[in-house]
Formats: structure tokens, C-alpha cells, sequence
RNA sequence: GCCCAGGUAGCUCAGUUGGUAGAGCAGUGGACUGAAAAUCCGCGUGUCGGUGGUUCGAAUCCGCCCCUGGGCA
């Protein structure tokens, strides 16, 4: 295809309208560079849309999804498939393993790499998933925290075994009592990351994220937001996790079961991994399992539907499914988005 | 047709000696600063199958009717 990075699609309808892509690579190229992004719960569709939006416009679906950013799950979270990344550059897919274990800001650093590349590149990069928790580390920025050894999450979760959460809990109060105060007992991942943190670095927790955050300074965004009547969402998260079965994702799961991989790694808290796997282990009917992962998918989609109404800022809400028909409504914006750069 | 067991929240069911009902699940609203497909916090009025009766008072006792299982003919 000769689109490599022109704009024919949202230039085609008139001839005043027209761009050309001079232009077009001007407007990528010069900062702050544009950055699109898609968001939405899982099942709206959002990948179709990101995929339609590249291929109009010469673009980089870059991934923002914290399951789908691993290798050995991929009928799993419904990971783009070959016809799919033959349409487009897909970057991010698959990129680790599971048994390595991603986090906001790895995936950031990892995301802000390919954005560059993809600006080098004059294609225009779109961030497409459903962890709004990432996007936003992106957009925002994070607090500057080192990183915390492995050594010291173990001892952590130890302590949480021992202490139980409301000890925990107590403990944390003794050297961070504003982080101590925003918990709940029954909050153990937050109330580990509060004492992992402090015991790594010596300072608490809320004293590292009461410092200002950097935005990245060079860099614009576009964020559509999928959010489909709740029915609706429904219905397809259950559809989704069919055809997942129909693609193999029980010899996905027999792969993963091989691994044996520890339980606490985020790869192996995807929905449906546990359900399937404790299904394989003979512990629950498959039907059991089947009913309880898509009422996990409807639950998730739930949470992000939430989230991404609450703690993101959307440029473009649309309130069904993504569909061609749409393209209409998305493009035009899009081209003005990236051809007029703020003042 | 007769006998038995049931009919209570969207679903599965509790409901003690009659004092107008409560759990789990589903659902729903929310939080979210390096595990985020994670982790956590809220939210329970429904002709107690219908109808007539007993009673100060009925989901609860009695009659009749309807429905659903199972059994006998």
C-alpha cells in the first residue's frame, strides 16, 4: 500500500479539505508531536478502531494493555492476530514474557520509546488498550520512585502473611501515617507497595508522590474513549470469551499450566487464566469455570468503564461499539487534532 | 384422577414456638500515584403463587384454586 504516512482517507471528501502530506509530516514532526489514543473497556472494540484509524492515516497501533503485553497469552486477551499487525505496525504485543513482570512504568518507558520511534518514523503513534492506569502514567507522569527489589516485595508479602492486612497496616502507620490513613485493612496490594517502598528507600510512600510530577513536555494527545451502553458490553464480553474457546485458548491455558509459573505473577491473574487453569486441575467443571471468567470479563469491563469515565479526560467520547460507520465522526477530528497545534 | 415435595429479591435458598423477611450469588455506584485483566469500599421493599378464612396480628395455621417437580394409577 502506498499509505505509508500521507492522510487520504479524512482529506478525500473535498478537495478544500485537502492536505498534503508535507504538511502532514510537518505537523508529526515538530513538538509538542500529536499522539492518539484509544481507550476503552475490553469487548467495545477499540482495537478495530485503532487498526481502521492507522491504516487511514499512516500509523502505529502501540499497545496499552497490561495483559496483552505478554508473550504467552494471546487468544487469552484477545491479542491483535497476524491478518491484523499485516494491516499495521503493532508494537508492544507480546513483548514480554510472563514470567517477567510488567508495571505502570516500565510500560511507559516502553510506550514512550515506541512513540518516538514511530514520530521518527513521520507515522502517527496510537496508544489502543484498556489500561487506563497506564495511559495515564504516560499522560501525567509518575511520581519518581526507585525501584524496589524483588527481595523486599517477598519480604513485603511475608510480612502480610504474618501481620495480616490490619497489621500491616499498623505498621505502616508507625513511619507513613497518611498512607496508613488513605487504606483499608483489606487493601494488601497498596498497603505491601506502601511498606515495600519505605523499607526499600527509607522514605514513605506519600512523601514520594507528594512531589510534582513531570509530564512529557514534547508530546499532545487526542484520547477517545469507547464506551458502549452497558447490555451491550455485556453480551459481547461473553461472545468474546466463546470465541476465545473456539480459538484454542485451552491449549493456550495447557501451555501456560507447563510453565509453571508462580500463581502471584500478573500473567497468571488475567481473566480466565485462574478459571481455566483450576478447571484443567479438576477443581471446577469447565462449565463452572466458563460462567465464572465471563462474569469476571463483565465485572473488569465494569471497573474500566469506571475508571476511564473518572480519571481520564476524553476528547471524544463514543457511546457504542466501534464500527466503520463511525469513521466519519473519529477522522475528521483526528486530522484537525494533529494539523493544528496548540497555541 | 390420587399421593408426596415445592412455589419467598433477577438466580439459589434461609425464615426457629404466628409479631408484615434475610443470606450468598447476580447486579449496581464508587476508589485508584510503579502487581491495575490487579487491589479495595458502598448499596438488599420483595403483590412471601392466588384467593377466602382463623387471629389483635399470617410467609408461618386452615379451606379452595393455579403452577412446577417426583411417584402411583
Amino acid at each position: 500500500m502506498v499509505v505509508a504516512y500521507g492522510v487520504p482517507g479524512i482529506v478525500m471528501s473535498t478537495p478544500e479539505t485537502r492536505v498534503s502530506d508535507d504538511d502532514w509530516r510537518t505537523a508529526l514532526g515538530t513538538p509538542p508531536h500529536p499522539v492518539v489514543v484509544v481507550a476503552g473497556p475490553t469487548a467495545s472494540g477499540k482495537s478495530a478502531g485503532a487498526i481502521a484509524i492507522a491504516e487511514t492515516v499512516g500509523g502505529v497501533v502501540i499497545n496499552a494493555d497490561s495483559m496483552q503485553i505478554y508473550r504467552e497469552l494471546s487468544v487469552l486477551t484477545a491479542r491483535p492476530d497476524a491478518d491484523d499487525t499485516a494491516k499495521v505496525p503493532h508494537k508492544l504485543f507480546g513483548a514480554l514474557s510472563a514470567s517477567d513482570p510488567c508495571s505502570a512504568a516500565r510500560w511507559r518507558d516502553l510506550a514512550m520509546g515506541e512513540i518516538r520511534a514511530s514520530i521518527g518514523a513521520g507515522r502517527l503513534p496510537i496508544l489502543c488498550g484498556g489500561t487506563g492506569f497506564y495511559i495515564r502514567s504516560l499522560m501525567e507522569g509518575l511520581a519518581e520512585i526507585p525501584g524496589v527489589p524483588a527481595e523486599t516485595r517477598k519480604e513485603a508479602m511475608t510480612l502480610l502473611q504474618s501481620l495480616g492486612g490490619a497489621g500491616l497496616r499498623q505498621r505502616i502507620a508507625d513511619v507513613d501515617p497518611d498512607t496508613a490513613d488513605r487504606l483499608t485493612d483489606g487493601d494488601s496490594q497498596r498497603l505491601v507497595r506502601a511498606w515495600e517502598v519505605w523499607a526499600a528507600t527509607g522514605t514513605p510512600l506519600s512523601d514520594w508522590q507528594a512531589r510534582p510530577v513531570e509530564p512529557p513536555r514534547d508530546l499532545r494527545f487526542f484520547v477517545i474513549v469507547v464506551t458502549p451502553e452497558r447490555n451491550a458490553l455485556y453480551s459481547a464480553c461473553n461472545d468474546r470469551f466463546d470465541a476465545m474457546l473456539a480459538r484454542g485458548a485451552m491449549a493456550e491455558i495447557e501451555r501456560l499450566q507447563a510453565l509453571s509459573l508462580d500463581p502471584a505473577l500478573p500473567a497468571m491473574k488475567a481473566v480466565g487464566v485462574p478459571q481455566l487453569l483450576s478447571a484443567r486441575r479438576g477443581e471446577m467443571s469447565l462449565e463452572e469455570a466458563v460462567e465464572t471468567a465471563k462474569r469476571e470479563t463483565r465485572r473488569y469491563a465494569k471497573r474500566q468503564t469506571t475508571w476511564l469515565r473518572h480519571q481520564l479526560s476524553a476528547d471524544l467520547i463514543l457511546e457504542a461499539q466501534y464500527s466503520e460507520s463511525l469513521n466519519d465522526k473519529i477522522f475528521p477530528k483526528i486530522r484537525s487534532f494533529v494539523l493544528t497545534p496548540p497555541a
